[in-house]
DNA sequence: CGCGGGTTTGATGATGCTCAAGCCCGGTGG
DNA sequence: CCACCGGGCTTGAGCATCATCAAACCCGCG
């Protein structure tokens, strides 16, 4: 179970995990399993836990006053999920989490998290190396939002993230895209054509 | 002009800076005044440094095909200025980032950035502490961007950045919330009417 | 077999873009 | 000191894009 999370941070290091090392970070998590449908994190709760998946597919999303969806994030294997906001400053979250597929996790707590940070420097640096990414990955989608069109984020998407394609439904593509299902259909079967 | 960034640190972080703690940060940025309209970073080069703005105004964008401008952040004093992905990858950035009032800067180099990193805890704690601003920020603006209209996403900006609309023009308001300046014209005029 | 979730298609309307013109105002040079 | 210029802002008309609503369809699963 853990082994998963010992591979992912040793390939995310330049240098494997000595058993040293790896021990305390092994601690910290604990073993979960979500069916589908579940929610990790109800809209109003705090989130209290920093995931990392081992199996399955979940999203993170919104409902609006109209009761329409806005995905804000999807993870998957290897991905880690939580609402940065509401875990960092311990206040209601605005989103849900959710199981889209059964999921298998390792949950980390605040408090545990923290300490790990203090007293763990691999893990600090596995964190570190994640905002990167996220820094870089929440860039490039602002910019796509500001700047392209519906159909060019979708082609896009699909260029970089086509596993999505193969995990979710499309009407879910369409909530994170932006953009009405309807209009991913029609956008679909317009670039099919071409 | 170095003690506006240690102000900065010491507000960021609990305890106030030791002698020892600044003086290696102190050395490791360079003053550097940019004037009005002058690049810091053209689209294609690699982004060198990361910068703190003592003074001025600043804007990060890009232009497409047809000329148009997408602004993807602006910076004011006390903000920092760089393009992640090309720093970080040292990569040739596809933004410009320009001087949009005289700017006065502390500048540190990449390899300063990462070598400071190493031996400076305080640095590290400012610079992580920076990331999980960013982090929720940009969280918060990719959800506007694909759940809030237009005008919804005006009067969030107008509340939670008034300052923008007193140090950049409407034309350039308008391209960081991914609309054309007629359209702002015309919300504005909408939105004093209720 | 029937149900329900997901997708497609069509018709209609709202939102926001584009192009064009005019206005306002501060800065510059004659 | 005034005239002019240019950037920024506004306004209008027409158009493209995308959302909404409604209906039909498809298909896996109980």
């Amino acid at each position: 179970m853990h082994q998963v999370l010992r591979n992912y941070i040793d390939r995310h290091l330049n240098v494997p995990l000595t058993e040293e090392d790896w021990l305390p970070i092994q601690d910290s998590f604990l073993f979960k399993k979500y069916r589908k449908k579940q929610y990790l994190l109800q809209e109003g709760d705090v989130c209290k836990y920093f995931s990392f998946i081992i199996k399955g597919a979940m999203r993170q999303y919104t409902v609006d006053q109209k009761g329409n969806e806005h995905i804000l994030r999807f993870g998957i294997e290897n991905w880690w999920m939580m609402d940065r906001e509401s875990f960092e400053m311990e206040t209601p979250s605005m989103y849900n989490i959710e199981a889209w597929e059964d999921v298998e996790l390792l949950q980390i707590r605040r408090d545990a998290a923290v300490m790990l940070y203090e007293i763990s420097e691999p893990f600090r640096k596995m964190t570190q190396e994640l905002d990167k990414r996220g820094q870089i990955a929440n860039q490039k989608r602002i910019h796509g939002a500001i700047s392209l069109t519906a159909e060019e984020r979708y082609l896009e998407l699909l260029k970089t993230h086509p596993v999505f394609f193969q995990r979710f439904p499309q009407n879910m593509i369409a909530s994170y895209l932006g953009i009405s299902a309807e209009t991913l259909s029609r956008i679909r079967k317009n670039a099919l054509s071409k």
